[in-house]
DNA sequence: GTAGGTAGTGATTGGCCACTAACTTATCCG
DNA sequence: CGGATAAGTTAGTGGCCAATCACTACCTAC
């Protein structure tokens, strides 16, 4: 296999890895066992750690990005909005990796940042723009409209962290915002 | 000092730092320095890390509750609303700590869920709903409203978290939605 | 066939970290 | 005084972990 085709597979096993134990909770041992390769060779494809970490997550907001694009192809305003929406319930259920692994990145980069090391954050922070301008696109450049959006996606996020079933009361003011009216 | 008071200490000391490094970049000597006791005496404080942990994570979301249920004390709908935006802004601006604190105990929750550990999970959640029902009777058992205030927190928690500035773009939507109309 | 590049491994190391055990001091009370 | 109880320390242990180094196996081109 190729070192770019052993670098995909490694970014992919990062995801899962590192969505679940966050970046000082995951070994780099522990991705080179998922990739089925010997952990220092990991060192060969990437320079350290933080760089597997940095790929992991810039992948991660690609995807998501990536699903509100096509979900929001060709629509417009409320329709975009729903189909966006839905996209991410739907990527949600069935890969919360991509979920937990933004939460991660999110306090990866706030430990980053206070640690001194502002490169990190400047990355990611300019891969969460993209899928920004993404939503506000669709949205009409409506930064109301995008704000609004992702804050709820955001709750989602957090709430889905904290393992609350869907099931439970805490989800009950989202049926409400999303369907009537 | 007595234990007890010592206890207390330690629990500042812990929220102080997790929130920066979360649990598993913290030392419990990094706490024990902070607190100027020694590293072992902790855990004849605490009987081990992660109880630390769930305590300072559990005072976070006490500290925020309070902050909300005084802001909104004797105040209904909108007016508590705004009471209670503008409290959580100021809360933020002078102890941006409570703030990284949440996150780190989001992903602590998937983290120990992830691994079948429940209990700590439970513990949280339980927290978080006093939090959730506070806000949610100051808006009157809206549970839409409720919803969506969480919701900008919780985008506002990510957005501090990312380390996006006060002057960058991403912050507009926010000013469009909370004064005009 | 041999020279060089590429994919990959085994062994190791130096440092950190949660947690334990055993010892020390100090205070309070009869 | 004496002894119990509570606060706190020093020293140590076993385990993990990122990163390095030196090595092997294979392929390709001359």
């Amino acid at each position: 296999m190729s070192a770019d085709e052993r670098r995909e597979s490694v970014i992919r096993a990062a995801v899962t890895e590192f969505s679940r134990g966050g970046y000082n909770g995951t070994s780099t041992e522990t991705i080179a066992k998922r990739v089925g390769v010997s952990q220092p060779y990991l060192f060969r494809l990437f320079p350290g750690k933080q760089a597997i970490f940095l790929e992991a997550s810039r992948r991660c907001c690609q995807d998501v990005t990536e699903v509100f694009r096509r979900a929001s192809e060709g629509l417009q305003g409320e329709e975009a909005t729903k189909a966006m929406g839905e996209a991410y319930q739907a990527l949600i259920a069935d890969d919360p990796e991509k979920l937990l692994m933004q939460m991660q990145m999110y306090v990866a980069v706030a430990a980053a940042e206070a640690a001194g090391d502002s490169e990190f954050g400047e990355a990611l922070r300019a891969e969460w723009m993209e899928m920004y301008d993404v939503c506000n696109l669709a949205m009409g450049a409506d930064a109301g409209e995008t704000t609004q959006f992702l804050a709820y996606g955001m709750l989602v996020n957090v709430l889905v962290s904290m393992g609350f079933q869907p099931e439970h009361r805490v989800w009950t003011g989202f049926y409400e915002e999303v369907q009537p009216k």
